[in-house]
DNA sequence: ATTTTTGCAAAAAATTTGCACTGTT
DNA sequence: AACAGTGCAAATTTTTTGCAAAAAT
């Protein structure tokens, strides 16, 4: 349930093709339509490669790795999914729900978390405006220890 | 002034030491201490490669790009060094000054400044605190744009 | 029919590794 | 003398690019 499918697949169908709409010379394809559905029903954050290795494997498809990176800079700018760099890892992809979030990363299982929280939001408009910055975008991500792992680690230290 | 020296060349040098200490088969070389400084003496976020070409090349010193990057995850095991990946853009590594900061990018000329706001770290604390995560550490970075690129906006748009 | 998109292979970048040699302890 | 650290070249891994064939308009 923390899965975060705060999206449907039609909506963001629906957002691929408004904005195909609006770029006419762009088109709509399987591989597009494939990979767009295996960000979104994996329900995670995947690396370019688990993506491939993904639409590869489920559906026979052929796919080539660069299509991967190709359609995730079209995605990028179509608004339909934001990268993320988790520490020392590879970037990760996920759908862009436009309900933003951020992200906390346990250090030791490498679960990721995600929250929202208004107060920091609106903090972080006001240091912007301090600066006299236009805040576009933002990234905050919490790294730390999950309750799960807290837990197996207080066993052991029994 | 905001170029972030908050720790002198001395302070690190000690902290390095320190390291060493604990670590007795660790050993203090020539190239560890080029690279601390040439990190240190940028004041900025540098990417392996500009290192490897600046210690390259200022001092006529030998050195392999892969010293740096071994180099690097050594400070970054001492504490000496943090990553930081802003956008798309590779890996760039900055002084850990240990006074933590955030940072804002500006997206059209790159500029990185550095900022630090206390009430931001106390929400984060709460929210960790919220989900039962043990928080060790965190990110955080604005994307925008900065004072003088909207400025030279402006101007074009007139 | 035209032009974008794709797969493939090859190229370019970014990072890691093996090994003989150098430098530190 | 022992062994950690280094440069170099080669290997991996990650990402990008050129091009002919396939798919979408």
């Amino acid at each position: 349930m923390e899965s975060s499918k705060n999206v449907t697949f039609e909506d963001l169908t629906k957002r691929l093709d408004k904005y195909l709409d609006k770029n006419p010379k762009l088109r709509k394809s399987d591989r597009r339509k494939y990979i767009l559905q295996v960000i979104y029903e994996s329900g995670k954050h995947l690396t370019p490669d688990e993506i491939y290795k993904e639409v590869r494997d489920k559906d026979d498809e052929k796919i080539g790795i660069s299509t991967v990176y190709r359609t995730l800079s079209f995605f990028e700018d179509a608004g339909l999914v934001n990268v993320i760099s988790i520490g020392q890892d590879t970037k990760r992809y996920e759908i862009n729900s436009n309900t933003h979030h951020d992200h906390m990363a346990c250090l030791r299982c490498g679960k990721i978390i995600e929250f929202r929280d208004d107060d920091i939001e609106a903090l972080q408009k006001e240091i912007a405006k301090k600066h006299d910055f236009k805040l576009l975008d933002h990234d905050l991500t919490l790294y730390g220890i999950c309750d799960k792992c807290k837990e197996k680690e207080a066993e052991h230290s029994s």
